[in-house]
RNA sequence: GCCGCUGUAGCUCAGCUGGUAGAGCGGCGCUUUCGUAAAGCGUAGGUCUCCGGUUCAAAUCCGGACAGCGGCUCCA
């Protein structure tokens, strides 16, 4: 109920706010005006005006005096052609062609639109006759409401940005101008709702990542290609050690493919034709042109090919912490989460005959789960994307997409994963699942994706000899259990604010002296931390540490240590010394440890 | 790539309507050997992102390049 209430608000604020730049540039053109996430937007084509943030106050005080006037918001029902015509006369094109998306096809969902143009058809019954216009003051606009009934009930705004956006997302249509804007009931919620935007910034990986010298961006270097720090390279090393402990212990063979291909790796995969201006193509002085692989794919399929023959190879698991590059649009990226390279992706192929493909993919589901619970990830869920055969083209039988979405619904089920069902989502290649989990700012995040390639094996000639001696095709496993370690580092950073788990923070324990007449006794200490051979989750794993025996305060070193984010300071004076103990200061608090107990306390984090 | 905004010392930022730069923190040096988030004093750092233009004069105005940030179908 609540909810809905906030929605209708949202609602009539993006027409309150159309109708505030429609009363300051009379000549605007509108797109269209959503409910998001926290707010709203409307997308204004001033022809030629820009709006700035300059123009804020200038808004926002129009917008404030329509809320204060009260206007009734009035619904306004017409024919379709009527509404056309109104759309004429108003100068509204953008309207119009909404307006004839409509009555053509029962919608103005572009994506929906687009299958329409790729030839599938549209049901009947779904045309639409007649629409509604709301009207507020003498603003009028094309709607499928509902509203408030008063501009008076229209909560608390504030305007946030402007953007450019295409009309309709595509490139090639014309751009407008994005206005922003979030809503709440009251004044509250919308500080509350500001006050966690500042919390989120301060978390954000591209400020704390580099503060922490995890990893820089070099201007020389190039943007979307981080440089990894000592600090970072530690931390991703971890993970990738982590990984292939867990996998190996799974059955998975680990194997390195080179960042170069030739162009027939490509052509034969299929990634020449339909990926190409995502590839960085490099030609030889012998004239043979390569590309900096953009995916793991298609190189382990050739070790599958030399390495597989028979039914009893079956499951076969590939993995690689594998580096590729991709073309991205300068405009895209940013920080660790989007980069043009290198992007090591914990990437592995599972072949599998059709029958096990439900307990692989069980397998999976496990491996994703421990992993998770290990990087302290909680909050997640997985989405099932199925293909929707009514509305688009799927390559391949239908018998086996249907059979491998079976599989994989069962698994699912079996497991116990709680998942919803996106019908129409899956890749072209097969049927796949995400998993879902929320950044700082609450909005849904993909981490993980497990697909089932049906189509591949067809297209590059993978085959196996079955029990009857027949050459048959594989299913192929596609899963990347933490996408890339590059993105997932960045995720790590902004839910830990930096405060890594204990076993990847880059520097674990530093150790903090008062005076240098404890200098023989930080060497003591030092021995116990070196015998220290830490087991959990990563095996055989010694203690990173450093001692901070500089000439200064001690509320300094504890300072910089803190701003440092090290879980473990380990304070020594001539106190310490004298009872043979340690003060150990965490983020939970502080206490004595006898030297002797050290190696336990350290070996038990 | 496209649209908008931004670009001053290692970092965070100040510098009004043009008169060739400033603070705090950090760095370095000296003094201080200290008990749980910044010891004291001193000192060095900047072709104001880059290129071009206007002007007697540009960090400031104009144009371009580069980089960063916010966006670029949550959809009547």
């Amino acid at each position: 109920m609540q909810e809905e209430k906030l929605h209708l608000i949202r609602h009539s604020m993006a027409h309150i706010m159309a109708a505030a730049v429609k009363r300051l540039w009379p000549e605007a053109k509108f797109g269209v005006g959503p409910v998001i996430e926290d707010g709203f937007y409307y997308d204004i084509d001033l022809g030629g005006v820009t709006i700035s943030e300059e123009d804020f106050p200038k808004i926002e005080k129009t917008i404030r005096g329509i809320i204060e006037s009260g206007e009734d918001f009035e619904r306004i029902e017409m024919p379709i052609d009527q509404a056309i015509e109104w759309a004429k006369q108003n100068n509204q094109p953008y309207k119009e062609e909404l307006l004839n998306d409509l009555k053509r096809s029962g919608t103005t969902a572009a994506k929906e639109i687009d299958a329409e143009e790729l030839g599938v058809e549209s049901s009947e019954e779904s045309k639409v006759k007649d629409v509604t216009f709301y009207k507020n003051g003498n603003f009028t606009d094309l709607c499928r409401g509902p509203h408030i009934t008063s501009t008076k009930e229209a909560g608390v705004f504030k305007l946030m940005r402007v953007a450019g956006a295409y009309w309709r997302g595509k490139e090639t249509n014309p751009q407008m101008q994005r206005l922003y804007g979030v809503a709440f009931e009251t004044e509250k919620e919308l500080e509350d709702y500001l006050e966690r935007l500042e919390q989120a910034k301060l978390r954000d990986h591209r400020v704390v990542g580099p503060q922490m010298n995890i990893y820089m961006i070099s201007d020389s270097v190039g943007s979307g290609l981080p440089l990894m720090m000592p600090r970072g390279e530690t931390i991703k090393d971890l993970l990738i050690r982590y990984m292939r402990q867990e996998e190996e212990a799974r059955g998975y063979h680990y194997v390195e493919t080179p960042v170069l291909a030739h162009e027939d790796l490509y052509k034969r995969s299929g990634h020449a034709d339909y990926y190409s201006d995502d590839m960085y193509k490099l030609k030889d002085d012998e004239g043979q042109t390569f590309y900096l692989k953009p995916m793991n794919c298609p190189h382990h399929h050739m070790i599958f090919e030399k390495l597989v023959e028979s039914y009893r190879d079956l499951p076969y698991r590939l993995a690689e912490a594998g580096r590729i590059y991709r073309k991205e649009l300068s405009g895209t990226l940013t920080g660790l989460i989007r980069v043009r390279g290198p992007i090591t992706q914990n990437d592995s192929h599972i072949y599998v005959r059709p029958d096990q493909l439900k307990d692989e993919f069980i397998k999976v589901l496990e491996l994703f789960k421990s992993v998770y619970e290990v990087m302290g990830i909680s909050d997640y869920w997985y989405r099932l994307s199925l293909p929707d055969f009514e509305k688009d083209k799927y390559a391949g039988d239908k018998q086996v997409w249907m059979e491998a979405g079976d599989s994989i619904r069962e698994a699912m089920r079996e497991f116990g994963a709680e998942f919803v069902e996106a019908e129409g989502e899956a890749a072209f290649y097969g049927p796949k699942i995400d998993v879902q989990t929320r950044n700082v700012l609450g909005k849904e995040d993909t981490i993980a994706t497990a697909q089932v390639d049906i189509l591949v094996p067809y297209r590059m000639d993978l085959n196996y000899i079955d029990e009857s001696g027949k050459k048959v095709k594989p299913l192929i496993i596609h899963r990347a259990i933490i996408g890339s370690y590059e993105r997932f580092m960045g995720f790590l950073i902004e839910k830990t604010g930096g405060w890594f788990p204990f076993w990847v923070a880059p520097e674990q324990v530093r150790i903090l002296t008062i005076t240098n007449a404890v200098d023989d006794y930080v060497a003591e200490i030092k021995q116990v931390l070196d015998s220290v051979l830490l087991m959990e989750p990563l095996k055989y794993n010694g203690l990173r540490y450093s001692v901070d025996d500089r000439n200064e305060s001690l509320g300094k070193k504890i300072r910089e240590a803190t701003q440092w984010k090290i879980p473990v300071q380990l304070i020594v004076g001539q106190k310490d010394k004298d009872a043979r103990e340690v003060s150990v200061r965490t983020q939970s608090g502080e206490q004595k440890v006898k030297l002797d107990e050290l190696k336990d306390f350290l070996t038990s984090l």
